[in-house]
DNA sequence: AATGAATGAGCCTTCATTCAT
DNA sequence: GATGAATGAAGGCTCATTCAT
C-alpha cells in the first residue's frame, strides 16, 4: 500500500476529492437511466465505489447531488460543443448556419461523448426542475439567439415571429432525431447500417432543408415589403 | 353476504365493471402527471373512488393497467385526430399537408384534450416499453407514410432518403412546441399572451417553412436530375 | 378454514382492529421508556407482533400514533382516577382533600398500573407536544379548579393568589414523590421496605402538612382582613 | 510532536487545551436542549467551533462527554448557589428556611443563568445516569441534610419520618415550579404578565405555607408527646 | 366482484465513530 | 493537537402486492 502510494500520490495528483468527481459521474449515468426519482443514492454510490452515506458527506443530499450534476453536463457540454462549429464568423451566411446545425448534430450524436449529458438535459424538458432555468439562461438562450442572428442576416426581410419561428424550426428538426430516437429507431428497425443517424448525412439534409425554407420565406417576405411599400 | 350481493347486483346493474373503466381513466392521468415509476397505485385507486387492491385484481398489476392505459389512450388519439385533417383528397397536396400539420398541432396543443395523451406518449418516447411497438405499428408509421405520399407529391424528383429526411423535418418542427414545451415557455417568459402557442400562428409557420423547404428542394433535385440525365 | 371462520367470527368480535390495539400499547410502554424521538417504530411493531409497515397503515406516522397513544393513556387515566378519591360530597372537607391526595397518589404509586401512563405524562411536561394541550384542558385544569374549590372552602379568607398558590403546593408535594423518585431512591437507598413508597403514609403526611399549612394561612388572612376591616 | 508542543505551549498559554472547554460549553447547551440520545455531536462540534472528529478526540466518546458536562454544570451551580441563601447562620430559623427557599427557587428562576444547568439536572431525574448518583451525593443529600436540621430546630418535637417528610414537602413545592413549568404556563396563558414566575411572590408563598405547616405540625406533635408522656 | 388488513422490500437520510494524515 | 474523508448501522416512511374474507 505504501508502495502504491508513494507510486500515485505524485502522479495522480487529482485524487484528493476523487470520491467526490467518482460520485458526480456515476450521478449522471444513474440520473440520465433513471430519472431523479426512480435513480437510487445506493446505485449511485456502488457504482462510483463509495459508501452509502457518501453522497450525504459531499453534496448533502440527493438533490444538491443532482444539480451538480447537471452542471456539470452542461458545463461540459458547452465547453466541448461551440455553437459556432468551428466556422470562422467571415464565413458565408449559409455555411455558417451548417456549423450550427452540424455541431448541434454532433453533440446529439456523438457516440463517444458520455450519453447521458443529453439524456439528463432530456429529462429536465419533461420534468424540469430548479437546474432547467440555468439551462436556458446560460446555455439554450444564447445559443437561440445566435443562430436567429444567422437567420436574419440570410433573411432580412423576415419580420421577428418569422425569423424565431424559422429558428425553432431549425432546432426542432435537429432534436427531432434526439427526442424520437426510439420510435425512429423502430421506423427503420430493417436498416443495420444504423440509418439515418450518420452526422454527415443528417447535417446535410437538415442544411438543405432549412436554407431553402429561408430562402423561400425571404423571398416571400421581399415581395411583401415591395408590394406593401408600393401602397404606402 | 351472498344475500346482501343478490340484493344490490339487481340495483347497481348499471355499473358492470365500472371500476374498472374509472381505474384506466385515473390511471391515464396519473401515469401522465407521474410517469410509470412514479405514478403510485394508492393514487390510482384514490382517484378511481376504488380500493387499494382494485389495480392487482382488475388488472393483475400495475404493469399491465400501464399497458391497457396506453393502449386505450393511443385508440382515443387516432380516433379524435384523423390525419388528414379534415381536408379532402381532391384538395390541392399544399392544402392536404397544411391540414396534416394543423392537425398534428391540434393534437398537441388542445387544451381540452385530455392532456395525459400525448405525455403519456412522451414518456414512452424517453422509456419505451412494450406498448412502443404497438403504437408505432398502428399509429406513427401509418401517419408518417401519409405525410410522406403527400412529400413525394410536391416533390416527384426527390430519392427516397429526401423525402422521407423531409417527413422528419415536418414531424420535428411540430413536435418541437411539445418536447421543449418547457424550454420555450422560459424562453418567453415576458409573454403573457400566450406566444407562441396559436393554432393557427403554429400551422401557419410550419406550413410556409416546410412548403417553400420542399419547393426548393424539388427545384434543386429537378435540376440535378435533368443534369444528370444529360449526363449520363 | 371456513370452519375455524364460522366459529371465530361471532365469538372474538374483538378481533378486528386487534393488531390496533396491539400497537397503541406497544408503543406506550417503548415511548415511556425512550421517549418520543428516541422510540423506534421497528420496536413498538416487533413488541406488537407485527409488521414494520403497520404503523404507516394504522396510523400513518409516528407522531399520529403517539398522540393516539398519549389520549389513550389520558382517557385510562381519568377513568380509574376519579378526583374525588370516592369521598362523599356530603364528607367534610378535610376528608375530601384527604381523598383528591390520596388518589392523586395512587395514581402515582399503583405498581398494578401499566407504568407508562405516568412516565408518558412526564414526558410531555418536559419536551410538550400537542398533546400537551389536550391533557392540560380535558385533564389538569379541571382537577386544579376542583382541588381549588375545596382549599377555598377550608380558607374563606383566602385571596385568590392564596389558593392557587395553596393549590400548586399540594400538587408539588405529590408529584415531588414521582419526578424525583430516582433522587428519593437514591437518598434512602438503605431501605429495603421501600421506605418511603407508601401510599397510606404519604397520604397521611401530604394531608397533615397542606391541611395545617391552610389552617395557619386562614387564620392570618382572617387577622388581616379583621384588621382592614377596621381600619377602613 | 512533543518538540512542537513545547514551543507550543509557552506561547499559548492561556489557551490550553481551548477546545475543550469550548466543547464543554457547547455540549451543555445542546444536551440541555435535546436531551443526551437527541442531542448530535456534529451540533456541538459546530457551536465549539470545532471539527467533527473533536469530540471523539478529546473525550473518547458522547458519554464520556456527557459525563464530564454534568459534572461541570453540577460544580458551577453548587458555587454559584450557597443553600443558606446568604443569611447569617445567627438568624432566626424562620428566615434561615426562607433563605434556603429563595436560593433554591434563585436558582431555578433566574433568566440570567445558562438555562441547561437545570434543564440537565432535570433530564438526570428521568434518565438517571451514573452522574445522577454523584449529583446526589455531593448535592441533593448535603442540601437535603442541611433543610432537615432546620426544619428540626423549628420542630423540635416532630419524628424523623415527620422532619424528612416535610423536607420533602417544602422541595416539592419548590421543584413544583419547574417540573411543571410548562403545564402552569399553560394553565395561566392568559396571563402577559408572567404570573406566578415572581421570584418573591413564590418565596413569600412557599415560605408561609411551609412555615404554617411545620407550627401545625409542632403543635400536634408536642400535644401527642405531653399526652403520650402523661399516659406512659 | 371487491375489500381492508397486513407484509416485506427498499429508499433517503442521519449519526457516532474511525482512519490516515 | 487536530482534521477532513469515509464508513456502516439504523430510522422513518412509502410502495406494490397478497391474503382472508
Amino acid at each position: 500500500m505504501s508502495l502504491e502510494q508513494s507510486f500515485k500520490s505524485p502522479i495522480a495528483a487529482d485524487v484528493p476529492g476523487d470520491t467526490r468527481t467518482r460520485l458526480i459521474e456515476a450521478a449522471g449515468e444513474v440520473f440520465a437511466e433513471a430519472g431523479f426519482n426512480q435513480a437510487t443514492i445506493r446505485d449511485i454510490c456502488a457504482r462510483a465505489g463509495a459508501n452509502i452515506a457518501a453522497v450525504n458527506y459531499h453534496f448533502r443530499d440527493k438533490e444538491t447531488l443532482y444539480g451538480e450534476t447537471v452542471a456539470h453536463a452542461h458545463r461540459y457540454s458547452m465547453e466541448q460543443y461551440p455553437m459556432d462549429g468551428g466556422v470562422a464568423t467571415t464565413a458565408p451566411v449559409e455555411h455558417r448556419i451548417e456549423g450550427f446545425i452540424r455541431s448541434f448534430l454532433a453533440k446529439i450524436l456523438d457516440p463517444n461523448r458520455p450519453t447521458w449529458h443529453g439524456r439528463i438535459m432530456s429529462r429536465e424538458m419533461q420534468e424540469p426542475t430548479l437546474s432547467l432555468d440555468m439551462i436556458v439562461e446560460t446555455g439554450v438562450r444564447p445559443n437561440f439567439h445566435y443562430l436567429c442572428s444567422l437567420i436574419r442576416e440570410m433573411g432580412p426581410h423576415l419580420n421577428p415571429v418569422e425569423v424565431e419561428g424559422s429558428g425553432a424550426s431549425v432546432i426542432g428538426q435537429i432534436l427531432h432525431y434526439f427526442h424520437c430516437r426510439r420510435v425512429i429507431g423502430r421506423l427503420y428497425r430493417d436498416r443495420t447500417d444504423g440509418f439515418p443517424y450518420d452526422l454527415e448525412l443528417l447535417t446535410g439534409h437538415i442544411t438543405a432543408f432549412s436554407l431553402a425554407a429561408i430562402r423561400g420565406l425571404e423571398q416571400a417576405a421581399k415581395a411583401r415589403a415591395s408590394s406593401q411599400g408600393g401602397r404606402r
